[in-house]
DNA sequence: GCCAACGTTGGC
DNA sequence: GCCAACGTTGGC
């Protein structure tokens, strides 16, 4: 059984697009205790969404599980986990912040509660229904 | 540009 | 260990 999981990332730094132009990357740069130990639950064959934050404020992607996470060297000496992601489907049109809002069975999504929060669990019934209700995935 | 919600740092 | 000050993220 696959879990399923949410990736924030601002655009402008990294976007869903160019995880498609490369096909797959190493999703790294995760400074937060509370990501870094979700990471460790990523396993091979997992699925995440793929959120953009700042002006665009949608669900843009499903990038699919390469790996389980592995370490990120750090110059600093911490201790952080990296992990090997694909793109997998691109949304016909981005899901926006807006509409996920207006659904009550999607509002204990850590997204709506913890704004923070780049690395975040979803439940399988919530990922279907941002992938099959509020938006439609490309072929 | 502002503010809320954190997280981090450093003095005590 | 507490708390004030500061920094960052991200929505509005």
């Amino acid at each position: 059984m696959p879990s399923y999981w949410l990736l924030k990332t601002e655009p402008s730094t990294y976007s869903f697009d160019q995880l498609q132009a490369e096909r797959q990357t190493l999703w790294n740069g995760i400074r937060n205790y509370q990501a870094r130990n979700y990471l460790r639950d990523f396993k091979k064959g997992d699925f995440a969404l793929i959120y953009h934050s700042g002006k665009e404020k949608a669900v843009v992607g499903i990038a699919k599980v390469l790996d389980q996470a592995i370490h990120e060297p750090d110059p600093d000496g911490g201790d952080w986990l990296q992990v090997k992601i694909a793109s997998h489907r691109k949304f016909k049109k981005p899901v926006p912040l807006q509409n996920i809002k207006t659904l009550p069975e999607l509002k204990n999504l850590p997204l709506l509660k913890q704004s923070r929060l780049s690395v975040m669990p979803i439940g399988e019934k919530e990922f279907n229904i941002l992938t099959q209700t509020l938006g439609e995935v490309c072929d």
